[in-house]
This record gives C-alpha cells, sequence and structure tokens, in this order.
RNA sequence: GGGGGCGUAGUGUAGCGGUUAACACGUCGGCCUGUCAAGCCGAAGAUCGCGGGUUCGAUUCCCGUCGCUCCCGCCA
C-alpha cells in the first residue's frame, strides 16, 4: 500500500512518484493550498492539496481531520526557496499529491496525539492504544525493542541457548504471593504462574546445557509501585561451571556494552565499583546506593558517647548508632525545610533530627548548647563540614539510622541537585547476609532465595550463627535502583537440605515441595550460578523515565486494573463450575 | 492494611462560601495558494468525580466513597 515510509523520503528522492500510506499528524487548511504532515512508524512528511495539481484530491482532502488514516500518491518536490523545513528531517521535500484514498476515518481523539502535552494516567491508560500513538511511548518502545534485540545477540554471541520455561508451574510457600490458576481437569489443585523461572534454569543445568537465557516474563502478587508491575521482564541466566566472578564480568561486559549502543548517558565509573553489603549500609544507610553523589554517612557515636546531649549519650550506651550527613551549602535552609526534613526521618522510624550548621562565627545548633567545643571540633571535623553546610545527625537504632538518613540523602540528593541526569552509575554490592529473622514469622528466612550458596567456608556458621553467613550473592545497582541479582547456586543435596533446615523446612516439607531439586541434584549437578536483570527497570532508567509504566506497552494502575480491558472481571458460573471454584462471600 | 497528593469543558490548568465558573490547546463553522504549534473572524462545549453533611447559599468547608498517583508495609 505504500512504496516507502514518509520519514525516509529526501532530496534524492525528487520527481519520483511515490505512495505514502499513514495519519494525519497535522492539517493546515489555507483555502487553495492544503497541508498535511502524514505520519508512519518512520516519521513526518509534508504533503501539499491544490485543485492546480488535483481538484478531486484537494476537495476530499477539506474533509479530512487529524488522524485519519490515508493513502496519497504524489511526485516528490524540492521545496521553494525559504520554504525549507530544518526542523523535520524530510523538511527538505513535500509530495504534492494526485490521489488521496481516505483509508478509514477518526473521531477527534480524547488527547492529543501530535503533541506531548501531559494526559491523565487514567485516560492514557484507557486508550493505550492511542497513547502508544504518541511520541514519548513509541520511542519507549523502540528503546526496550532496541535493548532485548541487543540482549539476544549478545547472550547468542556468549554461547547462551534461549529456552522457554512453562507459565503453569507450581506454588511454593517461600517468597512472593503467587498467582495462582485453577486446574479444570484437577478439581482442588492450581498451576503457579513464576515469579521467576528460578528452579527451571538450575534443572536444565543439571540438563546439562551449561549456559541458558531467556527474557522472561515473572508474575508476583504484590502490591504495586512506580518500579513493580504485577507481571515484569527480565533477562534470566543461569551458567554452570561459573564462580560469581564470571556471572558479573559477562553483565557488566554487556551492561557497558549495551548502554554505549543506546545510551548517549554516561556511565561514571568502570569498571564497576564493588562494595560489600556492610559496606553499603555503613557508608549509604542502603544495599542499593545511588552512587551519582557523595554525601556519604558519617558515624559520629564514639565522637559524642560521652555528650551532655542524652539522645547521643543514652543511644550510644544502649549500643545505638548516631550518624550523620552533610550537606553541602544547606546552611540557609529555613526552619520549615528543616522540618520537613525531620518528617522524611520521622516516616523512617527516627526520633528526630539533630541539625548543625557552619556558618563563620561557628556552629549553629539545636543541640549547641549541650555540645563541648571539643565534641564540635570533632563533628566539624569527622564529617568534614565547610562553611554553610548543614550537618544532619540521627541517633538510634543501627537498622533505623540507615533508614533515615538514607532516605534523607536521596531526597536532598535531589533537592540539591547533586545529580547528574546523564549519568549512570552502576555498581556490584556483594556478600549479602544469606539470612535474616523473621519477626513475623519466628524463622531464619532466605535474604535472596533458598537456593542460594553461601561462600564457601561459611557453611559452618550455619549452625552456630545462622545471621553471620555471608552469602554467594551479588546485586547489580545503577542509580540507586536495584537492576538485578543473582547468586552462585547450591549445587548438591547436601547442602540444600542443611539450608532448608536452616530456614526451619522440615525433610518432609523439603521432599514435598523441592524434592524434584534435590533428587536432580544427586544425578550429577554442575556447579552453576546465575543473575536476573530487571528488564523493565533498566529500559525506564535509559528511557529516563520514573515509572516502568512508561516502558511496558500495557502495564496495570496502581491498583492492579487494567482500564482498557477492565481487568480483573468476574468469570461465569460456568466457567467457576469447571474449575471447581466457589466464590466466598 | 496504612499515610500523602490529585480529581473543574475533549486535554492541560486557573479560580473560589454568593462569578455569566476563567484561560490555553483542541473541536465545529466561515475566510484564506506557502504553511509547518499556520493566521484571522465567529460558535459550541462543564450537572466543578459521586453521595451525604454544615450553611440563607457549597465547585469552594467537613465526612464518606470511587478513580488515578506516590510512599510505608509487602515484594525469597
Amino acid at each position: 500500500m505504500k512504496s516507502i515510509n514518509c520519514g525516509l523520503l529526501r532530496k534524492e528522492h525528487v520527481g519520483q512518484s511515490v505512495t505514502l500510506a499513514g495519519w494525519v499528524h497535522r492539517r493546515r487548511d489555507h483555502g487553495g493550498l492544503i497541508f498535511f504532515d502524514l505520519r508512519d512508524r518512520s516519521g513526518l512528511v509534508q504533503v501539499v492539496f491544490s485543485a492546480d495539481i488535483s481538484e478531486p484530491a484537494h476537495k476530499q482532502a477539506e474533509t479530512v481531520r487529524p488522524e485519519f488514516v490515508v493513502q496519497v500518491t504524489g511526485v516528490v518536490r524540492s521545496r521553494p526557496q525559504g520554504l525549507i523545513n530544518p526542523n523535520l528531517d524530510t523538511g527538505d521535500i513535500e509530495v504534492e499529491v494526485s490521489e488521496l484514498t481516505i483509508l478509514n476515518a477518526a473521531k477527534t481523539p480524547p488527547f492529543a496525539i501530535n503533541e506531548e502535552t501531559e494526559v491523565r494516567d487514567e485516560v492514557r491508560l484507557r486508550y493505550r492504544y492511542l497513547d502508544l500513538r504518541r511520541q514519548r511511548m513509541q520511542k519507549n518502545l523502540l528503546l526496550r525493542h532496541k535493548i532485548t534485540t541487543f540482549i539476544r545477540n549478545y547472550m547468542d554471541a556468549n554461547d547462551f541457548v534461549d529456552i522457554e520455561t512453562p507459565i503453569l508451574l507450581k506454588s511454593t510457600p517461600e517468597g512472593a504471593r503467587d498467582f495462582v490458576v485453577p486446574s479444570r481437569l484437577h478439581a482442588g489443585k492450581f498451576y503457579a504462574l513464576p515469579q521467576s523461572p528460578q528452579q527451571m534454569k538450575q534443572l536444565l543445568m543439571v540438563a546439562g546445557f551449561e549456559r541458558y537465557y531467556q527474557i522472561a516474563r515473572c508474575f508476583r502478587d504484590e502490591d504495586l509501585r512506580a518500579d513493580r508491575q504485577l507481571e515484569f521482564t527480565q533477562l534470566d541466566l543461569e551458567m554452570s561451571f561459573a564462580e560469581s566472578d564470571d556471572v558479573r564480568a559477562l553483565i557488566e561486559a554487556m551492561l557497558i556494552q549495551l548502554f554505549e549502543e543506546v545510551s548517549d548517558m554516561k556511565i561514571r565509573q568502570k569498571p564497576f565499583p564493588v562494595l560489600t553489603y556492610q559496606e553499603a549500609m555503613d557508608r549509604f544507610g542502603i544495599d542499593r546506593p545511588d552512587l551519582r553523589f557523595g554525601m556519604e554517612l558519617i558515624d559520629l557515636t564514639e565522637a559524642v558517647r560521652g555528650s551532655k546531649f542524652g539522645v547521643f549519650a543514652n543511644t550510644a550506651a544502649a549500643g545505638g548508632q548516631i550518624k550523620a550527613l552533610c550537606a553541602p551549602g544547606a546552611a540557609s535552609f529555613s526552619r520549615k525545610k528543616i522540618d520537613q526534613l525531620t518528617e522524611t526521618v520521622k516516616a523512617r522510624g527516627a526520633k528526630g533530627l539533630v541539625w548543625l550548621k557552619t556558618a563563620n562565627d561557628g556552629l549553629r545548633s539545636s543541640i549547641a548548647k549541650f555540645l563541648t567545643e571539643e565534641e564540635k571540633d570533632a563533628i566539624i571535623d569527622l564529617t568534614g563540614a565547610e562553611e554553610g553546610d548543614l550537618i544532619l545527625a540521627v541517633a538510634d537504632k543501627p537498622a533505623v539510622v540507615a533508614d533515615a538518613l538514607s532516605a534523607l540523602r536521596t531526597q536532598l540528593g535531589a533537592e540539591l541537585r547533586l545529580i547528574d541526569p546523564d549519568e549512570l552509575a552502576l555498581c556490584w554490592v556483594v556478600d549479602f547476609p544469606l539470612l535474616e529473622w523473621s519477626e513475623e514469622e519466628s524463622r531464619w528466612v532466605a535474604v535472596h532465595h533458598p537456593f542460594t550458596s553461601a561462600k564457601p567456608e561459611q557453611w559452618p556458621l550455619l549452625e552456630t550463627d545462622p545471621g553471620a553467613v555471608l552469602a554467594n550473592a551479588y546485586d547489580v545497582v545503577c542509580n540507586g535502583m536495584e537492576i538485578g541479582g543473582g547468586s552462585i547456586r547450591i549445587h548438591d543435596a547436601e547442602h540444600q537440605s542443611l539450608l532448608f533446615r536452616a530456614l526451619g523446612i522440615s525433610d518432609e516439607e523439603a521432599q514435598e515441595q523441592f524434592g524434584h531439586l534435590l533428587e536432580a541434584f544427586s544425578y550429577g549437578a554442575p556447579p552453576h550460578g546465575g543473575i536476573a536483570l530487571g528488564l523493565d527497570r533498566l529500559v525506564a532508567i535509559l528511557a529516563r523515565e520514573e515509572s516502568i509504566r512508561e516502558v511496558i506497552a500495557f502495564p496495570k494502575t496502581a491498583s492492579a486494573t487494567d482500564l482498557l480491558l477492565n481487568s480483573p472481571s468476574p468469570i461465569s458460573e460456568r466457567q467457576l463450575q469447571e474449575l471447581h471454584l466457589k466464590i466466598a462471600e
């Protein structure tokens, strides 16, 4: 239906007769002369109608409106002198239309397709197919395509095999809430959608594929966020005979090459810095630090241990911490602004926020009268505060201090414009604890997942001090967002059983839930490990989008509905019956 | 489950205890042969999300509810 795409027309086509098809992006009707900007995926081109060229075409063009789908035939010609549009790739030429076919009329769309105006998310999602016509979403989804294509090529070049794993899987008690699918053929039984292909890919290692990857859809029935959807996509891969360094090197090289190929953003540091979990927590209070700016956390506990300020002294004595960060140039913050910051830390469980301002006449502070000169000097020395800076300190249990100050750091980083929006600051975080204590379940639970191996020398600790065992796991972090995580897995039944026991899973339960895996391990499972990268988050970062919804064609709302399809929706009584289901009141 | 923000013509916003509810873009009609965010003239278009309350009077204040959104919990 078309001989060439709109956006590809250039001077070299002048004199040729072409047939174009697309959407009317914009119409400028001058009476005797009518212009369309004709749009297809490749871009825009101006087409001209006048009675001098074709009276019927010109007459019909009067009836055309934006978003009509049309086909035009005409001759490409150079634009007259002075009428060249430098803002358009096709601005040197235009098409004189001799024939116009309206392939389909269009209602006036609920929002402008031809300009990048803000539109309520509600309306955008209700008419997602129109939203997707707009430049922003076209650009984002094409970027996503480029990224997945790059990844597939890279994986293929590195000898990885793309293998599909089931969507109808089995529910497991560990981890996130499963999406569950009732079985018609087996009354009262259910499949579960994969939270990740974790077990299947490990079985593929036992099966001898050595290098597997998949761009895999995963499902978790948890509440949504800007960076979390019910279903999401990850680059999932697994390697046999690989150590953690092998996986990390492969992924690091891939990410660097990918970023250089598809993005003009700059990588801040290569190779990526590697932080231990403990180091990340100490310096940033969080295991996914945003390394685009400094403002690290400073431990003041020893400096103020003997302070006359009761909160400091008591917190230190009780084994807590006093930590601070130094906000450059923020001494000018008003009382009201500091109150706002105080709200930030209180929302994270801190009881208050101590502030100290460095000025030319010395230190001003909410607690100035309690501090000795020695203590003041120590605080300034430790924080490296310079004139005009604002020091903010929190005293509490280490977990609260970390949480409060990391939130504060993130907020201040943005507000003080310490972040270069063109920068990609990546790092690896390693040496995570294998287990953490769950108060709710009063048992140890896996920090990563229950197939993660401890570091080899750490196994003996599992029985004596489970919380101290370090996992052979690694996360890759970009701009404060976790974009991937992986580990070296357990590959023998003994260690796997050991870990299940540590997790409070009885041998019987382990057999029932994971017997297939334990059995597989007894048939010659190679040492293996892998990683999963969150594709949606990765694309969002490179598209400079705040929410992964902007890089997903048909996302769900924050309340887990689809406004276009109107899902979820009830099913018929007949369907319920077939599935052996009854709706409880 | 909890907390915050938002909801006013098709879209984006303004407004505010008493308005003819304003502006821009869009839409519709007219004029127009060089525009490209075309221009000029004219017009239509809003039960101010929904329900209740306070009030002489509510789009405005209060309560509830629904929707969108951000965050906490949750997310191995």
